[in-house]
DNA sequence: CTAGATGCAAACTCTTTGCATTGCC
DNA sequence: GGCAATGCAAAGAGTTTGCATCTAG
């Protein structure tokens, strides 16, 4: 037996805001935004919310680098995502580019990729420039 | 003028702890694992430690998902990973099929991707057995 | 000997939880 | 009206920081 989920102010909120802009959130960056709107909500509430609007399969997670969880609203059938580092706009990958890229993974090492989570990451500048990896870093 | 950086004892053990394994580590699993070698060595130091070998551009760091952040040793020169986030081994992305997607990525969506720090994911089966999204999700 | 590293403990930040109250249908 | 959602405040967990002490070179 399923249990009853409501359609709340806050939630109808939320998920308006994340569909609006189709880029990670954070929970701060979601509360501040919508102070005007939901004057008296908790920051536990925008947890609590996302935390469902996850479970429900509306908007997926990451927590990539930053120390802030953040939320992406997600409503296309398929769910490969290349994601911004700089100004965190999220695209589609096509699914021919993943399919040869899972084959390869699969036929030469053995790596089974899961083909509806798939995210892809840049690197900000200051991180691409540093030093490559060395044995000796340490001297 | 560049610091000086020692080789102590405490970023010793750490990198030929993380050298030793190819797979995540948390700070706190260093920091216990570590136990014996380092009987007096602090969390704090562990940060400290991996905050610079990540500097150096000998670990990378992750946070995707679970809330403590991992670190991961990373000495080969090319930097394409496919993480299995149930066992958390780390396999290497051949680049022939890093090139044909990021040549559709950017032929397609004008997104430039990042060649040296791409990293695939999985997904773990609960939530793979989500829902998929739907934009009625609250009813 | 001296700049750099560490231990310790306190401070911080983000996140979660319990419970009384409020709200949706 | 009844179950679900929320606000509030307090508790948790992971991470960071300041400073006196120790150590590598």
């Amino acid at each position: 037996m399923n249990r009853i989920v409501y359609a709340t102010r806050a939630r109808r909120a939320v998920l308006e805001l994340l569909r609006s802009e189709r880029r990670y959130f954070t929970v701060a960056e979601v509360h501040r935004t919508l102070k005007n709107e939901l004057p008296s909500t908790a920051v536990s509430t925008i947890y609590r919310t996302l935390e469902l609007l996850e479970e429900l399969g509306v908007v997926s997670r990451r927590t990539e680098y930053e120390k802030e969880v953040s939320f992406v609203y997600c409503g296309e059938a398929h769910h490969h995502h290349a994601i911004c580092r700089v100004c965190g706009h999220v695209a589609d990958v096509e699914c021919d580019a993943i399919d040869h890229i899972k084959t390869s993974l699969e036929r030469q090492r053995g790596f089974e990729l899961d083909e509806h989570t798939i995210e892809f990451y840049g690197r900000c500048v200051r991180c691409r420039n540093r030093v490559l990896p060395r044995e000796d870093a340490l001297r």
